[in-house]
DNA sequence: AAATTCTTTAATACCAGGTACTAAAATAAA
DNA sequence: TTTATTTTAGTACCTGGTATTAAAGAATTT
C-alpha cells in the first residue's frame, strides 16, 4: 500500500469512480490505502458527489433517454408478435410521411417501422438500437402498404441481431440488420 | 383525497413507481393520501425495493449497456475532431474486415466507422445512436482507404442529427444520417 | 350489538452512507 | 526549528430507509 502523492491519488480516485461510480468512500479508502476522511476530502476537492447522487445522476441519465425514446411515436401497426422470436408490422404510407414533391415516403419512416419492430421483439423493458445496417431497395409511394417482418437471428448476452425485411406486395423495399441492446 | 381500496392503491402505487422510480415513500404517502407506513407495507407486499435499490438497478442497467458499447472496438482512425461540429476519420480496410470470397469489406465496418464518428461528435460522456438512415453506394475492397466526414446538421434537446459521408478517393461509397441521443 | 378479523397508523430502535465541522497528529517545506 | 500542508480522528446530524411491536379504526361475521 504505497502512497503516491495527493494529486496522483486524486487522479486515481476520479479514474476509479469513472470506471465504477458504484464505489463507496469506504471502498475507495481501502483501495487507495488512506482513511475515509481523506477520500471525502479528495472528493470534495474534485467536486465529485456522493455515491447516492452519482447513482441518481446515472439513473436520471438513462431515464431521460428512455423517455425521449418513448415519446417517439410507434411507426406501423403491430399485427403479430412472438416475443423473443419474430414479429410482423404493417405501415400504410400516408401523405404526411411523403415528400411533397415526389410523393415518395421519407426513408426514416420505413426505417422507423423496422426499427420499432426490431426493438419490440426483444423481451425486455427497454431496448435500444446500437447500430444498424440497412438498405433501401426502391422508393415507396403514398398509399402503399409496407409489411415488415423481423426475426432475431443471433443473441449474445444483452445484444441481439435482428433482421428485418420490408415488402410492398412481393417486392422487398427495405432490408435491415439491427444490433439491439437490452437494458435491465 | 378519497381513499380507494387497498388493491386499487397498490395498483396506483406500482404505476406511479413505474412512471417515476425516483419517488420516496414520503412522496408516495402524500400522493396516495395515506401514511408512510401504509406505503411501506404496500411496497413490501408488492415486493418493490426501496428508492436507493431502485436507483441502483436503473443505474446498473445503463451501466451494463454503456460498458458493452465501450467494449465495442472503435473503428477507424480519428484524424480530426471539432467537438459538437464535425470530424474526419480514416479506415484502411484490412483482410479481416473483408468477406473471404469476394474481398469486399463487410458493410458493418463501414457503418461502424461512420457510427463511431457520429457518436464521437457529440459533446457528452455517453451518446447512443437511436436510428440511422444509411446507404451503401458501392462495395469497398481490401486495401482501400475510407475517409468518413461527419457533421452535426441539426439539434433538438438531446437529439442530434449527424450526417456522414464516406469516400474512397473521390467516390462516395457510403452516406448516412444518424439520429444520436446524448446521455447525461 | 358484540366479537372477530383485516387494515392502517404510530412509535421506536437501528442501519448505510453520507455532510459539516472541529481538532489533533503526521509529514513536508522554509 | 518553525511553519505550512496534508492526513486522520471524532462527533453531531441527515435522508431514506428496515424491522418490530403495538395500538387504533373499519369492515365482517356471528
Amino acid at each position: 500500500m504505497t502512497r503516491p502523492g495527493k494529486s496522483k491519488r486524486q487522479e486515481l480516485l476520479s479514474r476509479y469512480l469513472e470506471g465504477n461510480p458504484f464505489l463507496t468512500d469506504d471502498e475507495l479508502a481501502h483501495i487507495l490505502g488512506v482513511s475515509i476522511q481523506t477520500v471525502r476530502l479528495d472528493r470534495w476537492r474534485l467536486s465529485i458527489p456522493e455515491l447516492r447522487e452519482r447513482l441518481k445522476e446515472v439513473a436520471q441519465g438513462i431515464y431521460g433517454q428512455v423517455k425521449s425514446l418513448e415519446k417517439d411515436e410507434w411507426i406501423g401497426k403491430l399485427i403479430d408478435l412472438e416475443l423473443g422470436r419474430s414479429g410482423v408490422s404493417i405501415l400504410e404510407v400516408s401523405e404526411e410521411m411523403t415528400l411533397k414533391r415526389t410523393r415518395v415516403a421519407r426513408g426514416d419512416y420505413i426505417f422507423a417501422q423496422a426499427n420499432c419492430l426490431a426493438v419490440a421483439l426483444i423481451d425486455t423493458k427497454v431496448a435500444l438500437t446500437g447500430t444498424a445496417r440497412i438498405s433501401f431497395r426502391r422508393p415507396v409511394y403514398c398509399g402503399e402498404k409496407v409489411v415488415a417482418r423481423a426475426f432475431i437471428s443471433r443473441r449474445k448476452e444483452n445484444k441481439y441481431v435482428v433482421r428485418v425485411a420490408s415488402k410492398v406486395q412481393d417486392e422487398t423495399i427495405f432490408q435491415g440488420k439491427f444490433l439491439v441492446f437490452a437494458i435491465a
